[in-house]
DNA sequence: TGCAAAGAGTAGAGCGCTCTACTAGGTGAC
DNA sequence: GTCACCTAGTAGAGCGCTCTACTCTTTGCA
């Protein structure tokens, strides 16, 4: 900066207005600025930038896992949303670890960033709101509305009774759910599948699965082994349905004319055309954009904290039809 | 930190070293530090540290696309190496976007990171050799071994050679390969698959398609039009190996019994119970690490550049099998 | 006992910027 | 001609650390 200065005959202040868009410096030495900084190659240190000014223009966003499609499209939202505001937007990755999310969310921390989007799963909520004392934070997690942050995140309640809704529409009594015991978002997507199969007068069938694909096939064993199977099967995510499927196929079931098969989540798996999986679709994108709103409003002074709930829709494919009578 | 010391009754140099974790200081004075901070909910400012030690012990990660498996492994072996010699890694994304690149790129040439491992698909070689000028820089791209910089890539020629092993091993002659034009790999893929059918004495079939399911289906379509169609198809990649499988399936043709599909990558895709394909591994963690490794000797000092390609391994599934005869 | 070396700690300059307060020169109204 | 006011630019303190060079104790050993 010191030598693009003295290259362009101007005083250090100047070099730090141009390179600020300042209002405050005549066209003439903008240009002769420019010119000297690009010949020398200059460019600004963003360390000593955000050390001077004391803010960083920069929202970090703490991932569990960036393998999970949920989490890298919740950061697209994030990046368009700070984009709009002209924020960066700076990433780090628990790598799926529980250490991995504390240590990632120190580095955010350490940096000062004007505010925290967490997509975290492991956290304790005591983490969370450690977290949240020190900086702006919005945490997109099925969570305990806590006082010192905002949180965002899918109505998976009202997610299970579209699928309930679907189903019985299309004349099923006899549903079954894979359930994922207690990992993130089951628990909800449990209660408002009971809730909504007791509201329409069934009763609901549970049975113990996870997330994964072998825990669905599992599932579909069981619940075709009963005397008087389901008609209807709802897996906990897409990647169970897929489980479902195989076992199906492998039994000669036809679906949906046999049995009707939903997922949960559209990810990239249900638009498949070997899958064409009827599931629900979350609108991960929105929650980081909601998520990034929020936090804008929190940096900018907001303290009551806000929480949001975000509809899903359902996305009819190819699994699911009439009840065979 | 003046507070710090302050309250630990020591000077300001003292709480810079104990937060360094220096040899220099007694356990008991560290002891009054640690104790001083945590109580005063001290955190060092990374911005502050940096600037003074100017050097940042972190490596940047650009990134075409998070969405993409391919980018998001690449990063955990880059995260995964770079914990090992204690290095912080930020992240930042093109969000598949040209000018994305160089925007995220930019931003972690501001942050001067020690160095950057570029996971780009749409740089020109022009910016990235103008990126490598200014930092350690190495690429994970297929590019033409450019003199300022390092890169590892998959040696996608052998990947294509693996397949065309696999299926002339079977038996296979007429074998078709779905080629994906001058999207990234592709090339070098064609190419392999060219040569290894003509090193074996066989005529190879390319038809124009891309890295999509629907392309895949298309391709598929015209193929099986064909007065005399291939016993085995190479797909582009998973994505479109998934394609030729729902055509094949609409046309009640067997898989593997009347004709083999190979995929390429062995994205989450391939190991579905409904796909289970047969396709080429490419180890993207190691990308990531080995990348990793050469830009820490860079950092380190060397300067000549290096190239690397790393072997991808077959992945054999229930889509391949012996010619129909 | 004396002296060198090791151990524990400190002072203060400096990293590369921003930002407040200031100056110099020009404009225009009275 | 004077004064107020605006514009363009500058000086220099300070952001929160690290790091070199230094001081003051201890300790070990001839």
């Amino acid at each position: 900066m010191e030598d693009v200065a003295r290259h362009a005959g101007v005083s250090r202040a100047l070099v730090s207005l141009v390179m600020n868009d300042s209002p405050r410096v005549s066209e003439k030495s903008r240009q002769k600025v420019l010119a000297s900084a690009s010949e020398l190659g200059y460019r600004p240190n963003l360390w000593a930038r955000n050390l001077a000014s004391g803010q960083t223009n920069t929202i970090g966003v703490m991932l569990n896992d960036l393998h999970n499609p949920y989490f890298t499209e919740l950061a697209e939202g994030v990046a368009a949303t700070a984009a709009e505001s002209g924020m960066q937007v700076l990433i780090t990755s628990g790598w799926q670890q529980d250490s991995g999310e504390v240590v990632a969310t120190e580095t955010l921390l350490n940096l000062r960033t004007d505010g925290i989007v967490l997509g975290a799963a492991r956290f304790s909520g005591e983490v969370f709101e450690d977290v949240a004392q020190q900086t702006p934070t919005v945490a997109v997690s099925n969570f305990d509305k806590p006082k010192t942050m905002d949180t965002v995140c899918n109505d998976e309640v009202r997610g299970a009774e579209l699928v309930v809704e679907h189903l019985t529409n299309l004349g099923h009594t006899r549903i079954a759910h894979i359930d994922a015991g207690s990992a993130p978002g089951a628990p909800q997507r449990r209660r408002g599948f009971t809730q909504a199969m007791t509201n329409a007068g069934l009763a609901p069938i549970i049975i113990e699965g996870d997330y994964r694909e072998e825990a669905g096939r599992a599932a579909a064993e069981s619940l075709m082994s009963l005397h008087e199977p389901p008609t209807a099967i709802f897996a906990a995510n897409d990647l169970a349905a897929s489980g479902v499927l195989t076992h199906l196929r492998e039994l000669g079931v036809d679906v949906p004319g046999d049995i009707s098969v939903m997922g949960y989540d559209d990810t990239v798996l249900a638009g498949l055309g070997l899958l064409a999986l009827t599931t629900v679709h979350q609108p991960r994108q929105q929650f980081g954009s909601r998520a990034t709103e929020l936090l804008l409003e929190r940096i900018a002074g907001r303290t009551a904290a806000k929480h949001e709930l975000i509809a899903p829709s359902l996305v009819v494919r190819s699994t699911t039809g009439p009840v065979k009578e």
